[in-house]
DNA sequence: CAAATAGTGTCTTTGAGACATTATGCG
DNA sequence: CGCATAATGTCTCAAAGACACTATTTG
């Protein structure tokens, strides 16, 4: 077959050898990691088994724009990566965790996100167990702190008429971690009809988080929530050991209520395999400790 | 409170006024569109129900890269716009198509998927019904068709070993347009441990589809598959009025496989309002037409 | 009446939810 | 022995899968 020319009659290997791209302006494309773990929380009562809390990996700005408010963890893609490669990057350069569950959560494009210029962020969720917890600060002077997260649902309300349905969910997200506290107001509006659908995240509060990230972070949350009941994903909150009590609580901590321990165990046991190894000096019956067995 | 000022003694409003962005190299950012449409399959049977079959719409390239093959309806993001509108915009400039169903499905960041220079594709989702099969042709000279669909599972393999997983699937894709017949075949890897997980998509033939887009078909077709037992998103692909035949007719091209009448209608006819409607003149017993009835 | 599809009834099996009961190490 | 949690048993109910049966229009 003949080598294909095109209306100025060169070929592919002509075209390319001569192409310039266009002085056109193009965006800056960062991606932004919400990193969560789950961790016990201080117990002092001397025999009660620690509570779990879900954690997010923040980082102090010490320049503008957002001086002094948090940010997710994040930075700049290179041409000679994809924005995966990125992530795994800045999170090693940024905060030392490696190794790490990581999945593409939504790019976010707004061109007014950042007040310096046009920045696309393509966010991206991470989950670590609990040793990521020591690793706190990254290679530069930045202050990298880990914040208890919880997102309330303050308000829903769902109006349908015909062929058309608007749900709004008001959320308040809480962050904290020892004396800092930073919260943010998100709304979430979804709405479908005929002529297509249509999701979007609005900040209607922000105190201390930088740029869009309340709306990164409730998006994650809420996909983290709608991922856990059907997938593995939760095996990714817990350390190599664990006991099923623990991988209850993460996904009580995800989901933000509490689970019945018998049918938990039958639907979610098929994901531990049981060790000979059991917890002990616990002050009740030790129990046994359990391997991620992923589903194939 | 004081306005806070950075370490050059810059107020945040004296900071970005004298923001300067860098010099550095800016990838440019090109929505993709995957749109899908169900049509009934043209059926000479004298009285049989005619079958309905998943259609894909391609745009034929007429220069270089690729000059010849077949992509997706894009374009690139402008400074003013997020990638949503401007997946919106594109879809009625090339393909006259408005007010339909679009999802952000995946950013695709290969450093090479475009020989002429560094380009990522944030990819959407879109579907609509067969109204859309009238527009065919944009604004300019290029060509558009719609392609019948079909992704085969050629081969699936899951290996694991202690803490790590790994599924190979095979998919072959074929699409047909009248004489023309296009196909390729996607490697899907994922692998599970507990250093991670990765996703990778992997063209390994390739006749006739242009840049990387018979990765992004074969994603969407995951992403539609994955989505349609527990959303109503298939409710996006049949007309105002529908029978319930053809919305299980929906669900079958899209799974691939046939379901029974009794336990479908009990599942999803909560997503079906029945109107005073029915169909006539089939050479058979009439059906009720119901309308769309979103989840809220 | 026959062809073809529309629409429903019902049996079985599976699994989630709720709660109760038994088991066991530790102080 | 009693505290606190581990681990399991079982009843109920809801829903999916499979198949059979009835209903209705058109040629």
């Amino acid at each position: 077959m003949d080598v294909l020319r095109d209306k100025n009659g060169l070929t592919e290997e002509e075209f390319l050898a001569a192409y310039r791209p266009g002085d056109y302006v193009r965006p800056s494309v960062a991606v932004d990691m919400v990193i969560f773990t789950a961790a016990d929380r201080e117990e002092n009562n001397y025999r009660k088994v620690p509570e779990k809390e879900l954690k997010l990996l923040l980082i102090q700005r010490g320049g503008h724009p957002y001086i002094g408010t948090w940010a997710l963890p994040g930075g700049f893609v290179e041409p000679t990566e994809t924005t995966e490669q990125a992530a795994e990057r800045e999170l090693k350069e940024e905060t030392g965790v490696e190794d790490i569950y990581l999945e593409q959560l939504y790019t976010f494009s707004d061109p007014d996100r950042d007040p310096r210029m046009w920045v696309m962020s393509c966010s991206y969720l991470a989950l670590t167990d609990s040793r990521a917890l020591t690793v706190k600060a990254g290679d530069d002077a930045k202050r990298a702190e880990w914040f208890t997260v919880k997102l309330i649902t303050e308000n829903q309300q769902t109006d349908s008429f015909n062929d058309r349905v608007t749900r709004i969910t008001d959320y308040r997200l809480e962050l904290t971690s020892g004396e800092i506290t930073l919260s943010a107001g998100v709304r979430h509006t979804f709405t479908r009809s005929a002529k297509g659908s249509e999701n979007s995240f609005k900040i209607t509060e922000n105190n201390g988080l930088a740029f869009d990230h309340a709306k990164i972070i409730t998006y994650a949350i809420e996909r983290l929530r709608g991922k856990v009941e059907y997938t593995d994903i939760a095996l990714n909150l817990v350390p190599e050991y664990f006991t099923l009590t623990e991988l209850q609580q993460v996904y009580e901590i995800i989901l933000g209520r509490q689970l019945i321990k018998a049918p938990f165990r039958r639907k979610y046991g098929v994901l531990a395999e049981p060790t000979d190894k059991t917890t002990s000096d616990a002050g009740h019956r030790p129990s046994r400790l359990f391997r991620r067995k992923w589903k194939t």
